[in-house]
DNA sequence: AACCTGACGAAGA
DNA sequence: TTCTTCGCCAGGT
């Protein structure tokens, strides 16, 4: 049994589409709790393969992919690339063009109703 | 029950 | 503007 927190916070992340991405803090206010950002960071390292997330589309609020393995950076790097997301450094996303406009947060909510 | 930890983040130096 | 510090939350030990 998981928290409200947690089932929102693993909606939102299978809600991602395709070439977005959301930062932790971003999900993490979305879900109703603005500064679980770490716990989103847990969840997504726990429950991956569990729920199939698109752990790839999330990174941290400047950007950046959190990752800390050059190897593990490289292919989240990839994944997006591969996705259409914009890099303007080497690991650092254009989140102007990237960043999943919460628009259709409402839409998410219901869905948890 | 106490203490540690993390794919964070905002604020202060 | 870059680097450090400190707060946050829930699960793990």
């Amino acid at each position: 049994m998981v928290s409200e927190f947690t089932e929102d916070v693993i909606k939102l992340i299978q809600n991602i589409p395709e070439g977005k991405v959301l930062s932790y803090g971003l999900i993490a206010k979305l879900a109703g709790n603005p500064r679980a950002a770490r716990q989103v960071s847990w969840i997504l390292h726990s429950s991956t393969e569990k729920y199939k997330l698109p752990w790839h589309r999330v990174i941290n609020s400047e950007g950046n992919i959190a990752l800390r393995s050059e190897i593990d950076k490289q292919y989240q790097k990839d994944l997006l690339k591969k996705e259409g997301v914009k890099f303007l450094d080497e690991y650092r996303i254009d989140l102007k063009s990237s960043i999943w406009n919460i628009e259709s947060i409402d839409k998410i909510k219901v869905k948890k109703e």
